[in-house]
DNA sequence: GAGTTTGAAACT
DNA sequence: CAGTTTCAAACTC
């Protein structure tokens, strides 16, 4: 018998002999035979990885290297030719397989390439980044995974190991079938997103994958969230892109409008579009997003044409004013370079946190893309309209008129994206927006104003202001309140909201910040399921509502003087109108609101119960915008509701919402549209929903707490006065007369004792 | 288009 | 924090 030592040695000479080892040898300092023992350690280390990676990322880079090298290996066999071009099929199969087969390798694979070894990890990624041309490209799903989503499905399922482990119950099981759940999700989620893109232009591909370069290695997991928005962008912008533009357009307007059967129908066209979706119960999650029946019934519209009823339904003058709307929104998208161009911006805007720096990235960003230019000239969009506008698609529903006008791509952005998103694009529009703009407010003629009244939807998109005095450096300028530069249709006099005057500008707004940190907030909070809520058809009010609430005295919120109904919502107790008389909802009715609530929020106890907590938008301050879980709220949240239908939507409504302007929104889609998007809503450390925690695993404290502070909205309001501190936490009955119930956020408590201290 | 009304924002 | 002033949009004529 031949001892290890021989052995070693043998293997060792030969390797010596190799190319490869001595590249290996040139790379780690670690002797021929320790390498071997490496390799031959994989196996143990790898089982043993996930606990760490889960534990601390840092951990996980660290093991990364390992995992790379055998990962390396693994993949070779089952795909010899990296390229895949052949056998996009067989590929993905061998990386599901790796994924299904192993968890553990799968972590690791999602992890970033480690240090050492660099290129011979790297050496996949790369080959995954070029398939992910490929529509079938799951690998490529992998290489997007690590950098993108991972970070949140990490957090997400260790989030429910921690509930397990509050149980303690089969953590290791629950945890592998946890890892397990979100790669088969993954690789569902990737094989919609790919098919229904693969149909679209390939260009787009193309562009993804040049920004993807750049962009995913350097996102942590927060680059995730603006990656579905880049992904939404896309699907959007795929329409303007075809001939059919005004079809498409069209479409995702309809969508926008959010009426109840109009996602009925969507839900169909999507059921329709691919047994993908519908067949694998992982789509019982992100699938059935919102968003991801949106982008479904989008690409849907190309295959099957019912979605264009719809839309035909439209007029004319709708559609047209959609489609100018959805190129701004889209022009957030990046619509040549869409994607993630614009996240990189969202990104490091959410990691700079600096208006300065942001605006500049995205004045980059605009520079870089022609199209985005033209389309950021959209201007109009800017994430206080978009939020307000949103609204208006929903409240006004009762109101056929504000209907269409709501139709407006805007608020299906809005709806679906995170307002800071849209903000973020929105507020680079100005900068370049002007000639590109020009056409678009060429239309627009003195009467603006009356521009603004006919049309809401547009004028929501576009504003424009009139200042006289305040150098549109205050937030009466409603171009500086909604974060735009001021543009040519301005009718402004010595306007400092310009590009040129961009110092000025954010010194501002930063100090107007200081007094108000959510000054540049949208003003309109929407409920998240307000969207899905088929009572929204008749009633609204509840959807959504003015952060602050209004102060009406003689209008009886009868007219756009009340911010309440020019935003299409309705009053709330929290606002000071007297004689509400608000179309949309009067104050007093908010009441009766609250006591449905309540009651909702004693069925609650019996369905599942998910704790939302929303995280201000920066991040980096931890500040939290906790709420309790309204009955509304999780009842939205819950992956199936009533109708048996997914509403995943939530998270991406309320944040937007929630999060603060537009420039630093934190929010975080994952990068895959409704999987990432899902999982990022769900495990987010900073926005954690808990879609599958039983109300019964909530600690007794936390359900019963909810009741009382939950409120209608997930909003956080601006002023001070009405905000209630954070992480304070009112379960007292005082807390729920008077307006300070509806406002008051209520911090989840039970997160921050169930989240190890590594995990954020 | 000018003037008035209104309510948010800003100021004291 | 309340009251006042400023401001610009909304509205009316």
């Amino acid at each position: 018998m031949d001892t290890p030592e021989k052995n070693h040695v043998t293997a060792t000479s030969e390797f010596e002999d190799s190319p490869v080892f001595n590249y290996i040898s040139n790379l780690s300092p670690i002797g021929p035979v320790e390498s071997i023992r490496t390799n031959c350690a994989f196996n143990s280390l790898t089982c043993a990885s996930p606990p760490s990676v889960f534990a601390s990322p840092q951990i996980c880079i660290h093991k990364e290297t390992r995992f790379s090298f055998r990962r390396h290996h693994f993949l070779d066999p089952s795909k010899p030719d990296s390229s895949h071009s052949g056998n996009e099929n067989n590929a993905s199969e061998g990386v599901s397989a790796a994924v299904q087969s192993s968890v553990c390798s799968e972590r690791e694979i999602t992890i970033e390439p480690p240090d050492e070894n660099s290129d011979l990890v790297i050496e996949l990624p790369k080959t995954l980044r070029y398939d992910c041309s490929s529509p079938d490209g799951d690998v490529v799903r992998s290489d997007a995974i690590t950098t993108e989503t991972m970070p949140d499905l990490v957090l997400a399922s260790f989030d429910e190991l921690l509930m397990d482990d509050s149980k303690g119950k089969h953590h290791s099981f629950k945890r592998e079938i946890n890892l397990r759940r979100i790669c088969s999700i993954e690789q569902n989620e990737e094989a919609r997103s790919w098919v229904t893109l693969v149909s679209d232009a390939a260009d787009l591909l193309f562009v993804d994958l040049s920004n993807n370069e750049e962009h995913f290695e350097g996102q942590d997991h927060k680059s995730v969230d603006p990656g579905t928005m880049s992904f939404i962008s896309t699907v959007l912008q795929l329409p303007q892109d075809n001939a059919n533009d005004l079809g498409r357009t069209e479409s995702v307007g309809a969508i926008t409008s959010c009426k109840p059967c109009e996602i009925g129908e969507t839900a169909t066209q999507s059921r329709e579009i691919g047994d993908l979706k519908e067949t694998d119960p992982a789509s019982a999650f992100p699938s059935s997003t919102v968003l991801d029946k949106l982008i479904v019934s989008d690409s849907s519209d190309e295959v099957d044409h019912k979605g264009q009823k719809c839309m035909q339904a439209r007029s004319k003058r709708h559609r047209s004013i959609r489609q100018r709307c959805l190129v701004f929104e889209t022009a957030g998208a990046c619509k040549n370079k869409p994607i993630f161009d614009c996240n990189s911006s969202s990104v490091s805007i959410q990691s700079d946190c600096k208006v300065a720096s942001d605006e500049k990235q995205l004045v980059q960003v605009n520079a870089r893309s022609d199209c985005s230019s033209s389309v950021v000239s959209g201007s109009g969009l800017h994430l206080n309209a978009l939020s307000a506008a949103s609204p208006n698609s929903v409240a006004s529903r009762p109101n056929q008129n504000t209907l269409d006008k709501s139709l407006s791509p805007n608020t299906l952005i809005s709806d679906l994206l995170p307002c800071d998103n849209e903000a973020q694009v929105t507020e680079n529009a100005p900068q370049t927006s002007k000639s590109a703009v020009g056409e678009e407010f060429d239309h627009s003629s003195p009467k603006r104003k009356r521009l603004k009244s006919e049309d809401v939807g547009e004028s929501k998109a576009c504003k424009r202001c009139n200042c006289k005095r305040s150098k549109c450096l205050k937030l009466y300028c409603e171009c500086f309140a909604a974060g735009l530069y001021c543009v040519e249709p301005c009718s402004c006099q010595d306007c400092f909201n310009k590009p040129i005057h961009e110092n000025t500008v954010l010194e501002t707004r930063r100090q107007i910040e200081s007094r108000n940190p959510l000054a540049f907030a949208p003003k309109v909070i929407r409920r998240i399921d307000a969207i899905l809520d088929t009572e929204c058809e008749t009633k609204t009010p509840a959807s959504a509502r003015h952060k602050s609430g209004c102060n009406c005295k003689k209008s009886s919120c009868l007219k756009k003087y009340c911010e309440c109904f020019q935003s299409g919502v309705g009053c709330t107790i929290s606002c000071r109108c007297n004689g509400c008389k608000n179309t949309f909802g009067q104050k007093d009715g908010a009441q009766e609101t609250e006591l449905k609530r309540e009651e909702s929020e004693a069925c609650e106890k019996n369905a599942l119960g998910v704790s939302l907590q929303i995280v201000k938008e920066d991040e980096k301050e931890h500040l939290h915008l906790p709420f309790k879980p309204s009955s509304k709220i999780s009842r939205s949240l819950q992956t199936h509701n009533e109708d048996g239908k997914e509403h995943p939507d939530l998270p991406i409504t309320s944040t937007s919402d929630i999060s603060r302007p537009p420039i630093q929104l934190p929010f975080t889609f994952s990068g895959k549209r409704p999987l990432s998007y899902f999982a990022s809503a769900k495990t987010s450390p900073r926005l954690c929903t808990r879609f599958e925690k039983p109300v019964g695993m909530i600690p007794a404290d936390e359900t019963n707490e909810a009741p009382d502070g939950a409120s209608d909205v997930i909003s956080v309001s601006p002023k001070s006065k009405r905000v209630s501190p954070p992480n304070r936490e009112f379960g007292s009955t005082a807390w729920r007369h008077g307006r300070k119930v509806k406002l008051t956020l209520r911090s989840i408590p039970p997160f921050p004792s169930l989240t190890p201290p590594g995990k954020q």
